[in-house]
DNA sequence: GGCTTCTTTGACTGGTCCATCAAGTTTCAA
DNA sequence: TTGAAACTTGATGGACCAGTCAAAGAAGCC
């Protein structure tokens, strides 16, 4: 069968994603990808270029499956409650994720930290975005009252962001989901001790599965 | 020259030990070893056996040089002047470095976190013991009396050792280590909340490097 | 001096990696 | 019907990978 394209394009680059989430960047081979995806070698070149046009395609998988879904959970009128609802959106993900595999983007940051590629600086960039998003979050509480005026929302943005990051890292080395929702639980709680007004009822994540 | 060994294994080793750092496992290859220690292919074989035990070796110096030092600050009376200075400590060392390379622990821990590895395990086991450190100092914290007795202290421990590991790894990916300390600041703003008597004098951590 | 033992060295193996390419097949437009 | 364009396939290239090995040189023990 030639002439038109064979394989669903969305299915394969969800496997690819799969892959590379699963097994890391360097690691994930153009054959592991074959196998995964049941599309042959010079099928897939064609259709995504090289192996770092096909993570991009599947990365734009993953902005979609994960990514636009923590995103959307900060648009809450209530910026603090947003950023809990991110929280809780992420360690939701990490749940229905059958084996602890972490974060795409965070694992492909850290394993190409060193060179300045284009893929590193990629990665980094998206980061950068989820700080600036929590830190405009916080702009909002604070201009609503919800936080102390005096508070620097830059360190906090910085801490709540890189506490999101340590979940899915630790997630993904310690196996435990537990573990990253006691993380979760009292980071948050220092959001809680500078909330102005208003309290948050049960407080932390259940040990419970929420499907 | 033959018959007696040529070369120093502790400098080979801290060699080694800094482009595994930087590089990551499997990114290193022998030949990079080669060019980083000056020692010959064969000859590194022949006093560590293979790439992994050349690691390991390597990896008893990154003890040295860096867990010691960490593992020393908690030793202090006052357990939760401990913890404070357990991070300190892995800001000095992060500073000190030249490059943003994170923890080798960690970093080698993410990458090889799916497979089930002898070395995987390893690196695991390194992480679950800084927790329990931490753990064990926050029981002698709340022992003395300095700490709530009501408190979820493993949840506690859980929380700092991450937040400890964000700092290199927050460290690797952005490359400024500001970023780190206003992470370190906040994460320590909890334990401070905790404390029962007593403060800490100035908080944070300065900006200026503490070389 | 002779023998064993250790180290060094560079060539080499077999395997895996990413990427390419020509050949063959199908679709679609003119 | 004809030709261009798109897709698939298996073979192949060239680079790099971890690890091995035999040859050769040096040290130390008897």
């Amino acid at each position: 069968m030639t002439g038109v394209r064979q394989f669903d394009e969305g299915a394969v680059l969800d496997r690819a994603m799969e892959t590379f989430w699963r097994r890391g960047y360097e690691a994930t081979s153009i054959d592991d990808l074959v196998a995964a995806t049941g599309v042959k070698r010079g099928s897939l070149y064609n259709a995504f270029g090289d192996k770092e046009g096909l993570f991009l395609a599947a990365f734009e998988r993953y902005r979609q499956r994960v990514l636009t879904p923590i995103d959307d959970a900060l648009d809450d009128p209530d910026a603090l409650a947003g950023i809990e609802a991110m929280v809780e959106t992420q360690l939701r993900i990490a749940a229905d994720i059958d084996g602890p595999c972490g974060c795409l983007v965070l694992n492909t940051a850290m394993e190409t930290a060193g060179r300045g590629d284009r893929l590193a600086r990629r990665m980094r960039e998206e980061l950068a975005a989820v700080e600036t998003r929590i830190y405009q979050a916080l702009l909002r509480a604070q201009g609503g009252g919800a936080l102390a005026a005096g508070r620097d929302l830059r360190a906090l943005a910085r801490f709540l962001a890189a506490n999101l990051r340590t979940l899915s890292m630790t997630h993904r080395v310690t196996g435990d989901l537990d573990v990253a929702r006691d993380i979760a639980a009292t980071a948050l709680s220092v959001l809680r001790s500078e909330r102005v007004a208003g309290s948050l009822g049960g407080g932390a994540f259940p040990r419970a599965r929420t499907t």
